[in-house]
DNA sequence: ATAGGGTCTGTACCATGGTACGGAGTCAAG
DNA sequence: CTTGACTCCGTACCATGGTACAGACCCTAT
């Protein structure tokens, strides 16, 4: 019920140093001190540290979930749902590229495996500007 | 035969600035002027520089880069197998994670439609640190 | 020959998400 | 009541991949 800062780190699975950098970048609070003391956490203060790696975790930036955290506790469920929807948008175009890049790379290692003739398909199909754009 | 650094740069789809950043990461030649003149560049700049930013798009580092461009035209096609696969590796991991994302997220937003009952599922399901890892 | 562009060089700055450190204060065990 | 660990605060630094100047030079057309 009365953590220091390095219990809650722990408990989120993170440095010490990332809770001070999360609390500047108002994400956390930094509770008062009590008079000449060090400052204490609780279990809101866990919460709310887990929910900010849940969301990074999930891709969010900090400053999209700092807009998160501004909603109330989920009060405003439409502008959630936009950054939801905005947030899968998103990953679908990073997927798409990263499995053309997947299926490129994965074709020139087969071609650069068959045959030891001539340049490396690899380094040759770079220099054509080799197709990632082809899903 | 003879290109400006705008001209390279355009031929790139690159900037100007970011041409001179190549050439101070080693990563393209800064060839010489001629006698208090401007550098002038031809076709195999520009096929570097395409080389460059193809094997950008398929995710490798500058630093990954640079080796990549060290292995002299193909021959270490070891080398450049090894680069592929690692890249491909690291590939999988990234695109199982953002689909993990995905699908929390597309899971919390029809949740988050299907009722205006109480707190909303999306931010709800951070505070519980939401599943990104149920691939 | 002069105005306007483009080029060169060095250096500084940007966003993003942290990580490290010095010096002072505080806490807890022995 | 000392010693060692932890906390606080400000500030500096890191990697990554650029972007933006300023001031000097150069190039071309008029």
């Amino acid at each position: 019920m009365s953590m220091t800062i390095s219990a809650l780190a722990r408990a989120g699975d993170v440095g010490v140093e990332t809770v001070r950098f999360y609390q500047r970048r108002g994400l956390l609070d930094a509770p008062d001190r009590p008079e000449g003391s060090v400052r204490r956490y609780g279990e809101s203060d866990v919460r709310r540290l887990r929910f900010i790696r849940s969301a990074q975790a999930a891709g969010f930036t900090l400053e999209q979930i700092g807009e998160l955290l501004q909603l109330d506790a989920g009060q405003d469920r439409k502008r959630a749902r936009e950054l939801a929807a905005d947030r899968i948008a998103a990953l679908d175009v990073k997927i798409a590229e990263l499995e053309a890049a997947r299926a490129a790379l994965t074709r020139l290692a087969r071609q650069c495996h068959a045959s030891d003739e001539g340049p490396c398909p690899i380094i040759a199909a770079f220099e054509d500007g080799v197709q990632t754009s082809c899903v």
